[in-house]
DNA sequence: CTGAAAGCGCTTACAG
DNA sequence: CTGAAAGCGCTTACAG
């Protein structure tokens, strides 16, 4: 058998729940005994059973993520391992461990989600894509489970950690527009997600601005994965011997588009969202700072825990800075 | 508060033990009892505290996937989330769930590692990667913890899931030497990588199969991450005009290749190994067929959870095929 | 076929 | 400053 909180306790000549109090470090504990229990954990290589823990204390220190159907394109971008790269590092800071939450279809994802809510297995969540009328996004409102999205959220009143799109989306526009570009292609990924309306709204503010007329032969919105049969098609349909420069906002979207510039030897330069350094050679990218946005959403969602505890319910929106880089 | 079992057994109407029995599908419970048992579970929408579960069962119903430190290529590439939706699948479909353990550090990945083990947090581990002499593998080797790895393994003792690299590199190269090809160039990713090692090694097996002599001007080993300063350096010292075609181990290392290739307007057929559709024009590609990698890693790893409970070690050894896909 | 009791390994009041 | 007792919500022998 494992070591238990009692083999401590009996090799430090203490009470078990003197133990418990030197691990959560009370100022009530003499330093004397704090050392010579700390001493016997070291000895016996002590590490707590989690589950007895958390069956007393109420808390798992797990924080889940909450991941869109596994067939989703979703997987097919870098944003995911990288915002993982953050919500790893702050959860690791701060004693919480990571559980993935997801299924092959809704209700699958639904029950996973119940399971590990009214098992007890996590303190809070944080969804890692955004759709209106998600159902496990509204079961956690209904329950009134600590959440968060990573992303735009449909009611004003759920906490999120998300970049100001709108806002990115301008500055990349305005970076063309400031170059005396003016006939700028649009090239969105897919129109029914919050993250290409805001991009595509930003796009449309920053030419308003420079009263450049919005052209809507211009503009194009992919459905899920752009690397389909009608990719080159759309392509095609755009008047590129005229155009100065594309937008996209999607690196998946650029890779194709790029793709087709190269194969038909047309130079025209690229503007692209990401969430890594493009492996593409482009003009310029809006990094997201996805790591950032990692770390953020695991400290946010702590606090949530925190005040939930509490009975505190604040509402945190959190935004994180872009970048223009030139490439 | 929660819904606990004792709501269960007093709606209906039995002792907790036997609503436990029930879950269980016990056959000593009569189909009366069952039915109305499970009635009230229903009604009441009852989950079981998986936390008091686990603290009794001495068994977590979770499965920790063991990355690499959060710095690394690995989360660059495809394989990651693709290997997922393979392994949540099953997972879900055997009432698993899946955390994530990693840091940023090798001590830190090694102590949340402990703590997830001595914690019972975990009934079972899968790296998704392998080095020689990885502390994590070694402990749970010297822990005899249930474990495998996704990938080679260093020791021959050690249960692993894995593609036949070296078959499929031979076929990668077979491939072109078919189409009478023969001048055909390595482009390697990381040498310290056994997946670099037996990928080169399947190159060689065919030439020499062929009789074609290996040339070594035509191998190229990359150092992690593959779109670095002297990667154009790297292909300018192949001898591109007289090459017929080009191998690259890795999808990263494909699209360097790709994008010179486009920009100096050479056409050079390339095959790849990928874990998804590239997305990128090459000729054809190696489908190491990643979902089901991880598929049958999680049955694999439930398979040693069950020996391991009845006290067997089994070694296991599951070689997963590769398709080659022309594009 | 089912129930009562004990116990998993912690933590949290309650005492002193 | 520390200990003894109770209890978190399950499951597992043990009885009958």
């Amino acid at each position: 058998m494992r070591v238990t909180i009692k083999d401590v306790a009996k090799l430090a000549g203490v009470a078990p729940s003197t133990v418990t109090r030197v691990i959560q470090n009370k100022s009530t504990i003499s330093d004397e005994t704090k050392k010579r229990v700390r001493e016997a954990m070291v000895e016996l290589d002590y590490h707590p059973n989690l589950n007895a823990r958390s069956l007393v204390s109420q808390s798992s220190q797990v924080i889940a993520l909450v991941l869109p159907i596994d067939s989703d394109v979703f997987y097919q971008n870098p944003f995911f391992p990288t915002v993982l790269r953050g919500i790893t590092q702050i959860a690791s800071d701060n004693d919480y461990a990571i559980q993935i939450c997801t299924g092959q279809n809704e209700e699958r994802r639904l029950d996973n989600l119940k399971q590990l809510i009214y098992g007890n297995r996590v303190d809070g969540l944080i969804f890692l894509y955004s759709n209106p009328n998600d159902p496990l996004v509204e079961f956690a409102i209904k329950d009134k489970f600590p959440f968060l999205i990573l992303g735009k959220a449909a009611s004003p009143f759920v906490s999120l950690v998300d970049n100001d799109n709108i806002k990115a989306a301008f500055d990349a526009t305005d970076y063309f527009i400031q170059q005396n570009y003016r006939k700028i292609a649009f090239i969105g990924g897919n129109k029914e997600l919050f993250v290409s309306q805001d991009r595509y709204e930003g796009y449309k503010e920053a030419l308003q601005k420079a009263g450049i007329p919005l052209d809507e032969k211009l503009v194009h919105f992919s459905f899920g994965f752009m690397l389909e049969d009608n990719s080159y098609q759309m392509m095609e349909s755009l008047p590129l011997a005229e155009l100065d420069a594309i937008m996209t906002t999607d690196i998946l979207v650029a890779e194709v588009v790029r793709q087709y510039l190269l194969e038909h030897q047309l130079t025209i330069p690229i503007i692209s969202f990401d969430s890594i350094k493009p492996r593409l050679d482009i003009e310029a990218y809006i990094d997201i700072n996805a790591v950032e946005l990692g770390r953020e959403s695991v400290r946010t969602i702590l606090q949530i825990i925190k005040d939930h505890k509490e009975g505190k319910t604040v509402c945190y929106r959190q935004l994180i800075d872009h970048t223009i880089t030139k490439l």
